[in-house]
DNA sequence: TACAAATCTAGACACCAATCTATTCCGTCA
DNA sequence: TGACGGAATAGATTGGTGTCTAGATTTGTA
């Protein structure tokens, strides 16, 4: 699907979507679990009730589009996932908290899991969504590191490396519950997931 | 891109590509990085300089032919990894050359990496690689860390959710090198990241 | 209200990729 | 040797993205 090599077309969409358009959209974004490749503009403009040219009138093309649901998506966990990050309690304390938010986010919305990885192989096309996520998923668990780094209270090599495999350990452990049962149980995952994370597989 | 939904069609190709198909197929294996939807069959036809149709002869769809390349690479790392894995050492050892192994495994083949989670998102279609993929690369963790829990080497809760978790933390770390930087340092990643894995980020 | 500008939509089309269908090729065997 | 059958392939079909244009509708405003 690589179309735009020559014949360069603008990547983002010059015009922002109106409120109302923007609700029917959003209003089937639940529904879009599988939300990259299974879905055709023209499933999404029938479900949204919306003209297929309106799309295409406001969002530069399907990226675009998916760009839109993936980023509301981003915007509805970013302040839960930023609360566990700022919340009270110790560093470990929050660091648990923000592992577990991240893990609900990817329980209510799926799409997080499953096409988080995609999007950030195709980074080049999805520059906004990949912005997004690093803001909202991924720089909590840096400062959270920065923090407990300086603080004494972790003890890591590489912040920014650790931060990924946080959030990559998560996100496989959410995919995979995700492909096998359907939903993921947050509660018994992160009893089993988190203390390995914190503490990793070597014995204390 | 959901066309067998109805009218459903064999997912596994009947005939196995003769060998000079396979070999011809296997040449430009390397070459194909961004191996999912950023090539056509076409494409593949052309650079393995056969006609499509034939492909298609051999091959129950893209996706088969796709998992044709993914297995090829799986299988070509395979053995490192389960030296990584029987080989000599304590457990803990053991596990950090076969943390590198894997890591290793994906600088060479970034396909595994990329893909992957795209794979096991679509378990469906690409039974036959997940299948292998876990045997490859998530099966050595886990025994590894069986081993490591009977024996009182490693402290683990739940088995399975860390052997994914840790290959999760080793992909999308390797993802995001790849993405970033174009290829993956081991040596230097691997520092990083293997001591955050076996000793968690809580100080001892 | 009436007109103009901005916004939106229908419909047709160009193009590309995946896949199916019907044909050709070619070795074997009666 | 010629008809059968599987291997291989050319060409057509289908479905989806993205483009374009002319008209319809809404909005702003005098």
């Amino acid at each position: 699907m690589r179309r735009r090599d020559q014949n360069e077309r603008q990547d983002y969409n010059v015009k922002k979507p109106p409120e109302e358009l923007a609700q029917k959209l959003l209003a089937i974004s639940d529904q879009l679990t599988g939300t990259d490749l299974d879905v055709s503009v023209d499933e999404i403009a029938k479900m949204a009730d919306v003209p297929r040219a309106t799309l295409y009138y406001y969002f530069s093309g399907k990226e675009d589009l998916i760009s839109f649901f993936l980023s509301d998506k981003l915007h509805r966990v970013s302040v839960a996932i930023g609360k566990a990050m700022a919340g009270e309690g110790s560093v470990v304390q929050r660091l648990e908290n923000t592992l577990t938010a991240v893990m609900e986010a990817m329980a209510e919305h799926p799409a997080l899991c499953t096409e988080m990885p995609g999007a950030v192989k195709e980074a080049a096309k999805y520059t906004e969504v990949v912005n997004e996520a690093e803001r909202v998923m991924l720089a909590p668990f840096r400062e959270l590191l920065i923090e407990g780094k300086a603080s004494g209270e972790l003890v890591i090599d590489d912040v920014n490396t650790t931060a990924i495999a946080l959030l990559g350990a998560v996100n496989m452990v959410a995919l995979f519950q995700l492909v096998q049962t359907g939903t993921i149980d947050v509660a018994t995952t992160n009893a089993a997931l988190i203390p390995a994370l914190i503490n990793g597989v070597a014995p204390r």
